[in-house]
RNA sequence: GGGCGUGUAGAUCAGUUGGAAGAUCGCUACCUUGGCAUGGUAGAGGCCCCGAGUUCAAAUCUCGGCACGUCCA
């Protein structure tokens, strides 16, 4: 079975019949008699370029936007939904997404699964959203944005529990009326096109609007999960009905913009200003002028026609859509050259991207997010190169900085942002001096590299692209510039270069796709009841009395050296290992009985003791937690979040958690900033740290509904990362630090004693980790920084305090008389070769010595090298010593009779054999080793034979 | 999380098949000049990132670590 026709009151109230698109065939709602295709085909073009489809907004850009935005909130707050405040664009609260990509995102995955309630029912949105797989699109297609605002009205139905608001027939009257009457658009120009929708597992229903030619908004009906017994199928998977019933709109803001603005694109609806700006700043109006005849009006207005049913999708290739793009103008009477096309496209796509991308960066900087070489950082990054790459193209020279502050007042004033302005200046300042790094380091790379090509070749081998993109961040079409401007002119990049780079990526990321499997501790959990937590309600509880519930055998190799098997307890005071906090330790025992618990661990709801020997299930035993350790564990965690506050506090606003790990010699606390710390920073967050310990005489901890710790404590709570449940537990350390923690902590931070932070290193670009240490861990660090400084002063004689001075000291001298030795052997090399010594003797013309020493392969280098150096004296050496198993050298001056004569891999290889070694080198230069350094008598004595037979 | 790349003088970088550590700029001194720009000569400046391994021999090859860069998810 599929889904039904979607067969409404609203559509026959309204003079809608149901027909099927001759194109795409899927069936629509229209009250247009001579309507044949469902509006969203390659045969609709826009309606609305140049004659707006909603009257009455006639402001444009970011006034514009708010004016539609409210009409739209106050549209649905008039009929009964309530209005909620945009979710930050950076998805903390989730682990499978950086960024926020529709406004259901934010209620995804507890709020959709049902585990928790939704903050207000039905309610209406504004969620800015952030896209990035379209970005390259972004710009060419008039249309294509990397960031919107999606609009919309959601529903949580429950059927079950008697709880149902609305479904299809309310939710497209809903939007009927809105679109008609509110925004006064003419029914003939909308379609609702039936196009079920699927995705994540979940499936249903979904009605497209297309409005002019334009699809405005998609309203979902979101019912069915994948189920192998379901007895709906929808593109070859079965589906069965849910418990949970979404209705899940989306309507474009800018979409509604442009459809009032009938613009050429949808870039001059909502970024008016800035489009105006770039054009002025790279000179676009002088672009035209070259060409007289051509009539730079027509050609946008058709192209804008055309965008509609050209149906530009990234990754399309660029050569080919020129060529068609100016075959569907002649058709139209736009006559213009590829050059003159190419001319004008470019540097406008650039000019309508740049905001588009500056929306997208300022949003992401603004919710707290640190460039970065890896995850959701990158993301930034990525679009900060790109906006200084464009940016370069069109021949700007205004900084990154200077264009986001622009942005800031011209398209975000009134936007409240976390991070602060001279944060999100510093961050920019510094993104694009590295950029500029990248470029200046590459220049240098594609000039290395071109010095073995041929100036006249047409294409630069693939690899080198590769090579170039993949490890030096140099895009080919950038490669091929700066090659062309170095006099490789003939070059030209391969038609669908970038498409192949693309596929490769894919390929490679498709082939490092491996799913971690978690490996399981036990065969099988029996079905029991959740382990009751004791450690909350007491932190300082050391014991307790328990059933045991089941005492399961782990599977070989599983849990910790000794342990044999999982013990589950009805309740436990034991803390599993959780939110980077180490499981306890400690001792379960009957009266016959005792084990030993070797680490404590959680699945799903149930504790369980990892312990060395099983127990009967209904014994009654008597846990004993190891508090020496359990309290180190706490005296870490709770230091870690006062480290964390005080890093905020110091560092600014976007530091953020990044991960955490507490264990008893040392916690980790991984942060993100946009530059390393060093010892000032460290010293001052450990100052403040410490401080905090003195001041804060309690923490506080609260547990929260989710919507009511998400509205008072904001989305900074999840550091740790995201909690599952509608219950949140609140770690409230005065202001210093708030968290989401399941952890155990201090009720008085001044238990913890002191915090250390030992030193900083860097996991990634734009993430630092903290190390630190506290408590009893803390002076144990003490004592053992105490004795390496005894140690290394020991060892001077001297007192600790002039370890520094006397090391400074150590090491200059010690590289003072390196060199000083090193000018003594020169001299004794020059001593002994001077005469020429006895062992010396003349060949017609050529000096021969044959020379024991003592020395090293390094002394008889200089040696030889003063023997065989002056021309005028052609000479061959021959020099070797006892040490390291006996080396031997030969060489001869270059450039005469010597080298002439003799070949001195030659001579060594002969005699090499007496001292059981082997060597090699230039035929007036060669050296060698061995292992029996009794030989070297023989070794020398053959050498004389050999030179006079 | 995965792939790739780079660590050599104060700075920017060469260093070929494993076989004698280099260039340019900067620095110091001297010469040229009334002085400066400049030009000339000489010199100083190196734990070739760290640690193992292979080898007679490692800046160079292998492994590990640290640091930095880059692309993809």
């Amino acid at each position: 079975m599929s889904l039904p026709a979607i067969d409404l009151a609203v559509f026959h109230e309204n003079g809608y019949f149901r027909k099927q698109c001759t194109i795409t065939e899927l069936w629509f709602w229209t009250c247009d008699a001579d309507r044949s295709t469902c509006g969203d085909t390659h045969q609709d073009e826009y309606t609305f370029i140049g004659k707006p489809l909603i009257a009455g907004f006639e402001k444009r850009g970011k006034e514009l936007k708010d004016s539609m935005r409210e009409s739209f909130l106050s549209f649905f707050e008039s009929n009964e939904h309530h209005r909620i405040e945009p979710y930050p664009v950076l998805a903390r609260w989730r682990d499978d997404i950086h960024l926020t990509i529709a406004s259901i995102a934010d209620f995804q995955p507890h709020v959709t699964s049902g585990q928790v309630q939704p903050p207000a029912n039905p309610l209406t949105i504004s969620q800015p959203c952030i896209r990035l797989t379209d970005v390259d699109a972004v710009g060419r297609s008039g249309r294509h944005l990397t960031t919107f605002e999606m609009m919309a009205h959601h529903v949580f139905n429950r059927p079950d529990e008697g709880e149902s608001y609305y479904w299809m027939e309310e939710c497209v009257s809903y939007c009927h009326a809105m679109l008609t009457e509110t925004f006064g658009i003419d029914a003939r120009e909308i379609t609702y096109v039936e196009n079920p929708w699927c995705g994540g597992g979940n499936a249903g229903a979904a009605v497209e609007v297309i409005v002019g030619g334009l699809e405005l908004a998609t309203l979902v009906f979101m019912n069915l999960e994948e189920s192998p017994d379901g007895d709906i199928e929808l593109k070859g998977d079965r589906y069965k009905e849910m418990p949970l019933q979404i209705i899940d709109t989306g309507y474009g803001l800018e979409r509604f913009c442009w459809a009032a603005a009938g613009t050429p694109t949808i870039y001059e609806a909502i970024y008016p200003q800035t489009v105006a700006w770039l054009k002025e700043m790279s000179g676009f109006s002088s672009v035209a002028k070259q060409w007289p005849d051509l009539d730079l009006d027509s050609l946008l207005s058709e192209m804008s026609r055309l965008n509609g049913i050209m149906n530009i999708e990234p990754g399309v290739d660029a050569d080919e859509l020129s060529s068609l793009f100016i075959g569907r103008l002649k058709e139209r009477n736009v006559e213009l050259t590829k050059e003159q096309f190419i001319g004008v496209t470019e540097p406008l796509s650039r000019i309508y991207a740049i905001p588009d991308h500056l929306h997208a960066l300022c949003h992401m900087l603004g919710d707290g997010l640190v460039p970065s070489n890896a995850k959701a950082g990158y993301l930034a990054r990525m679009l900060a190169r790109r906006i200084l790459r464009m940016r370069d193209d069109l021949g700007i020279s205004t900084t990154l900085s200077e264009l986001i502050q622009h942005h800031l007042e011209v398209n975000m004033s009134g936007h409240e942002m976390k991070q602060t302005r001279d944060g999100l200046m510093t961050i920019m300042e510094l993104e694009e001096s590295r950029y500029k790094e990248v470029l200046r380091k590459g220049s240098n790379l594609i000039q290395q590299e071109l010095k073995s090509i041929e100036s006249s070749v047409e294409e630069l081998p693939d690899s080198l692209l590769f090579k170039l993109n993949d490890s030096h961040g140099l895009p080919p079409d950038m490669v091929i510039n700066i090659a062309k401007s170095n006099g490789w002119s003939n070059l030209r990049l391969r038609t669908g270069f970038s498409a192949e780079m693309a596929e490769r990526h894919a390929l490679m990321a498709k082939q490092a796709a491996s799913t971690t499997v978690q490996p399981q501790l036990v065969e099988e959990l029996p079905n029991l009841p959740n382990t009751v937590p004791l450690y909350y309600e007491d932190v300082q509880q050391r014991s307790f009395d328990a059933s045991v519930l089941a005492s399961l055998p782990l599977i070989e190799g599983m849990g910790p050296k000794g342990s044999t098997h999982a013990i589950v307890l009805a309740e436990s005071c034991f803390y599993p290992e959780g939110g980077g906090q180490e499981g306890d330790y400690g001792s379960l025992s009957t009266d016959a009985v005792t084990r030993n618990v070797l680490d404590t661990q959680k699945i799903g709801e149930l504790i369980l003791h990892l312990c060395d020997g099983p127990f009967s299930i209904g014994d009654l035993v008597h846990g004993t937690i190891d508090w020496k350790r359990r309290k180190q564990l706490m005296d870490h965690h709770t230091a870690v979040h006062i480290v964390g506050g005080a890093a905020r506090r110091i560092l600014g606003p976007h530091i953020y958690q990044a991960g955490a790990n507490k264990s008893v010699e040392l916690a980790r606390l991984d942060i993100t900033h946009y530059r390393r710390l060093n010892r000032e920073d460290l010293d001052a967050i450990e100052i403040l740290a410490n401080e905090v310990l003195g001041l804060v005489s309690r923490t506080e901890k609260t547990v929260l509904a989710r919507h009511e710790a998400d509205k008072k404590h904001g989305f900074d709570l999840y550091q740790g990362g995201a909690p599952k449940g509608n219950s949140i537990r609140v770690l409230r350390i005065s202001d210093h630090d708030i968290q989401a923690c399941g952890g155990t902590h201090h009720d008085e931070p001044g238990q913890i004693g002191s915090i250390r932070i030992i030193r900083s290193t860097a996991v990634q670009d734009g993430v630092e980790r903290l190390h630190i240490v506290a408590g009893e861990s803390a002076l144990q660090y003490a004592r053992s920084q105490d004795s390496l400084l005894r140690t290394a002063s020991e060892t001077f004689g001297i007192a600790n305090e002039d370890l520094p001075k006397t090391a400074e000291r150590f090491f200059g001298e010690w590289k003072d008389q390196k060199k000083r030795i090193e000018q003594l052997e020169a001299e004794i090399v020059r001593l002994r070769t001077s005469g020429g010594g006895d062992d010396s003797l003349e060949i017609n013309g050529v000096r021969i010595v044959v020379m024991e020493l003592d020395g090293n392969l390094k002394q008889l280098t200089s040696m030889l090298q003063e023997l065989t150096r002056e021309q005028s004296k052609p000479t061959l050496a021959i020099l070797g010593s006892r040490e390291g198993g006996g080396k031997l050298m030969v060489a001869c001056t270059e450039g005469t009779i010597a080298s002439e004569r003799y070949n001195a891999v030659e001579i060594l290889r002969a005699i090499i054999p007496h001292i059981n070694g082997g060597g090699g080198g230039r035929p007036t230069m060669a050296q060698g080793g061995g292992s029996n350094p009794d030989g070297l008598d023989d070794a020398l004595q053959a050498a004389k034979d050999f030179i006079q037979s």
